[in-house]
DNA sequence: TTGTATGCGTTATCAA
DNA sequence: TTGATAACGCATACAA
């Protein structure tokens, strides 16, 4: 038989197509003893329920739909993927990963996107909320929740996001407290139709930095000039270096909004005879595996566990269950290695 | 209107539904002006095609699974679902990852399978072909292409590789051109349930080492004790460097199973006073991120690129296209860093 | 080129 | 607890 479907069970097990679909589906109202005989009649059958004809039939896809900015082979985007496959996999629904880069796709995607037709509900992962966007997001109709979206965001049904504001404050902190008094932050620059952006951390800075300026503390934003292409790590990590050490004064201390930039700056600071953390320290921004591989002090974020946390909200929303603390913060993580030292010591670190 | 159907944008539009249908999905014989009239109308009604309705009336899900062992956030594995999506969901297939860790994992994946059902074709990723899963590929009537998975299998309809054997004989000529006579090659223990494993590679270094044995020269096969619980990578790479420096002569270049390993293995190195790579030279795997980070030589793969091959083959196959070359084998490429050397050179290596 | 009518494989309502 | 039957929303053979 080509295509068992549940009419061949049914006969086979000598019942009623209802029934097949109950003891099939786990209902409760079905004896043991016929669903034992169903289950034996499908197996022998090779059978399996359809899930477009489900789909159509309850009116439920059984299907939620991811979308992140970048690549999904991207260290936050694969890491959400994980946490959210995790959680929704074992009760049955499938995850559909969608990526978007720029603007124009962004606009294809929402407009194709099935209006309540083709998922149960949607994870939308980092992405900037610009003003086409949030109609857009409120023209859906089904459950949505976002990943490390901007707090004043009620566009969402839920959220969870990395704390930024926290994570930065903390930052400064940590620096002062190394007896840094001059701090810089270093960013790409973010092209206009670009739909994410670390803004939020570069704003969180901004903000952490006004709070600490009272006294004679200096603090600087750099950022890389415009550029169409993106550009590669290490030229980034130049330009910044040059913006760097082209202050009045050279900072000796500078957060980076990532990892990777980060990683890439201290190899083009130790380039230009800077030792690292001796004569500057470098804290990056999340902790991927490329940090430790870099003996890199940065902030952590989770992007598994963010992605876990996103897909119990789905599944409460989908529930109808009340969510208790809709919209989450998550509380970010110093991690302290080698490429950050207190200012006056021009000891090695300790290895 | 809550959920607009095609009947709707057929009224508005003044067609029969059929037409709505055709026009919607690009078939030929639609008139220019009937199909932007149908158009116009789904516009304004907000219309997008039921997927779950589609598939059931023409038997095309429009979906395609990739399944991978490990986890979805892997290095390889989100390289190999970025390529494969990159192929497929611009021509309206989506791709509904799942990931497997275990053998019963695996078994209960399969025999959940929906027989030709609830896909049009699965991508299979780096499997260990062990005999419970030849029977299920066997049963499988969907199109099957495998990704890394061992050459001798015809269980699949397309497959795309890495040419272990090939990468195996260059790393070894590498080593011997760079004066080394005694090599190891390193790995990890590989529970018997395991899905997964880079047993290939084992092998291919053996074979590689076999056709370079004639002369003085010494070839090590290193594996980690067997574990339960997954080691930690600086766990096992200090129970690597005790075997490797417990053997009668200490092999002066190391072949390592992934370059995650490596790293961890170099560090070990160090911290026993052994210099990288003046004292002993180090060869990973991958190429990943890390790779870079820490200056590792290395042996590329693309996972990527695997992907979108095998995204390629998964179209042509749904096309009925015959391929060419069904089996193809990626061939490697070496990555020269700051971890492997000459044997006689005791001087520091060039910045 | 367009319309009519049927079927795709389930779920859900209602009755038994 | 089980069975009969009507949706579910679309694709397609066939007719016009």
């Amino acid at each position: 038989m080509a295509k068992p479907t549940i009419a061949n069970v049914a006969e086979l097990a000598g019942v009623s197509q209802a029934t097949v679909s109950r003891a099939l589906r786990g209902a409760t109202n079905v004896t043991e003893e016929t669903r034992i005989k169903v289950q034996r009649a499908a197996d022998q059958l090779n059978f399996t329920l359809s899930k477009s004809a489900s789909a159509l039939a309850s009116g439920k896809t059984m299907r939620v739909i991811l979308l992140v900015s970048g690549k999904l082979n991207e260290w936050f985007n694969s890491g959400v993927l994980q946490g959210v496959y995790e959680e929704l996999a074992p009760v049955g629904y499938d995850v559909t990963p969608a990526f978007i880069t720029d603007r124009s796709e962004l606009d294809r995607f929402f407009s194709q996107l099935p209006k309540s037709r083709n998922a149960d509900a949607i994870i939308i992962s980092s992405f900037q909320l610009m003003p086409a966007m949030r109609d857009q997001l409120q023209a859906i109709d089904l459950p949505t929740v976002g990943v490390n979206v901007p707090a004043e965001s009620g566009y969402f049904d839920a959220s969870i996001s990395i704390d930024n504001s926290s994570a930065m404050t903390m930052a400064v902190r940590l620096l002062r407290s190394l007896g840094h008094t001059n701090i810089a932050f270093c960013s790409d620059y973010i092209p206009a139709d670009m739909v994410y952006n670390t803004s939020q951390r570069t704003q969180a800075f901004a903000d952490a930095a006004q709070a600490n300026a009272t006294d004679g503390i200096t603090f600087s934003l750099l950022t890389a000039d415009a550029h169409d292409a993106p550009l590669s790590k290490s030229d980034l990590a130049s330009q910044l270096t040059a913006k760097l050490l082209s202050l009045p004064e050279r900072p000796t201390a500078v957060c980076v909004e990532t990892d990777q930039v980060a990683i890439a700056l201290v190899k083009e600071l130790r380039k230009q005879q800077l030792n690292v953390p001796e004569d500057i320290s470098v804290l990056g921004f999340d902790d991927a595996e490329i940090a430790q591989a870099a003996d890199l002090s940065t902030i952590r974020q989770e992007p598994i566990e963010l992605g876990r946390i996103a897909g119990r909200k789905v599944l409460q929303l989908l529930r109808n269950e009340p969510l208790e603390h809709p919209h989450e913060l998550q509380d970010p993580l110093l991690v302290l290695r080698n490429t950050t030292s207190r200012i006056d010591s021009g000891a090695a670190p300790a290895e």
